[in-house]
DNA sequence: ATAAGGCCCTGACCGC
DNA sequence: TGCGGTCAGGGCCTTA
């Protein structure tokens, strides 16, 4: 489940395959994949586009296109890009492929369909409702608390919450938690000063850890993520707590607890985490 | 405004 | 082997 980590790795991989590259065509196989404009006003309007810069917001990857627009990709939960030499047949899988002048050919395979692309003039259509970048400064502990203030939902559930911050999803949000030694179950309003800036530092650090092992490429199923270049992430093997249940917590030793929070599976430690 | 639950999807897994 | 049921899960939508 590509979150940011996983999702900046991937931008940072495609990069080098896709720069200076030109869209000849494209192909819609499943209309509900592209969320705006219509399917097919998407395959007109890009048709002929060349990919000139690549940026993330959150878990949206960002295709800077030469005529100013901006094609929009978020890969949900089983989304995947992976540029393709021109003899390689889309599977069932497949819901858009686009054919580069190279001769190659850009595949965006998601087994649940949940992933959706875009194709805009002002990426703020998209990300409106996105909150601070999370290794920017624009993520202070200031600003953390002033967001959970009042709020009397799980810590856990607010971490998700992509308004508060961008980019966190289930694995990070346990692990951050676990770093904060803070319980998931606990009152987003209820955290004190000090622990909103511990909570603020273990994103961070969970996040950029997360950058610096290529994301985590969990085990086989339909959540696996492996990069576009092949070469699986590194981060499972230093989760603390993340899909631990019953094994030792790593600092204290005590079995990790699985809860299900907001509808999302759950780990922590419940006695490191207060 | 916030919180909670449903929905979209399909492969894996389980019990019979 | 086959079958039905359950589960996972990000973000958006509806409801209270």
């Amino acid at each position: 489940m590509p979150e940011l980590p996983e999702v900046e790795t991937y931008i940072r991989a495609l990069a080098p395959l896709l720069q200076g590259k030109r869209i000849a065509g494209a192909h819609v196989y499943w209309p509900r994949t592209i969320a705006a404009p219509d399917a097919g006003a998407f395959v007109n309007l890009i048709q002929g586009r060349g990919f000139v810069h690549f940026d993330r917001r959150g878990k949206y990857m960002l295709f800077g296109l030469d005529s100013g627009e901006t094609l929009v990709v978020h890969l949900r939960m089983t989304g995947e890009l992976r540029v393709q030499p021109a003899d390689m047949r889309p599977d069932k899988h497949t819901h858009l492929l686009l054919d580069l002048e190279s001769g190659e050919r850009l595949h965006y395979r998601d087994q649940r369909k949940f992933g959706r692309v875009w194709l805009v003039d002002d990426v703020t259509q998209v990300l409106a409702r996105l909150g601070p970048e999370p290794l920017s400064g624009d993520f202070a502990p200031s600003g953390l608390a002033q967001a959970l203030s009042g709020r009397t939902a799980a810590i856990k559930a607010l971490l998700l919450d992509q308004s508060i911050v961008a980019g966190v999803g289930n694995i990070y949000a346990d692990e951050a938690l676990f770093h904060a030694r803070i319980d998931p179950r606990r009152t987003g309003g209820d955290l004190t000063a000090d622990e909103v800036v511990c909570l603020w530092q273990g994103v961070r650090e969970v996040l950029t850890k997360g950058i610096e092992l290529r994301g985590s490429s969990l085990g086989s199923g339909p959540q696996n993520y492996t990069p576009p270049d092949g070469l699986p992430g590194e981060a499972q093997e230093f989760h603390q707590v993340f899909r631990r249940t019953g094994l030792p917590c790593p600092v204290c030793g005590v079995p990790v607890q699985r809860v299900v929070l907001a509808q999302r599976s759950t780990h922590f430690c419940p006695s490191c985490q207060r």
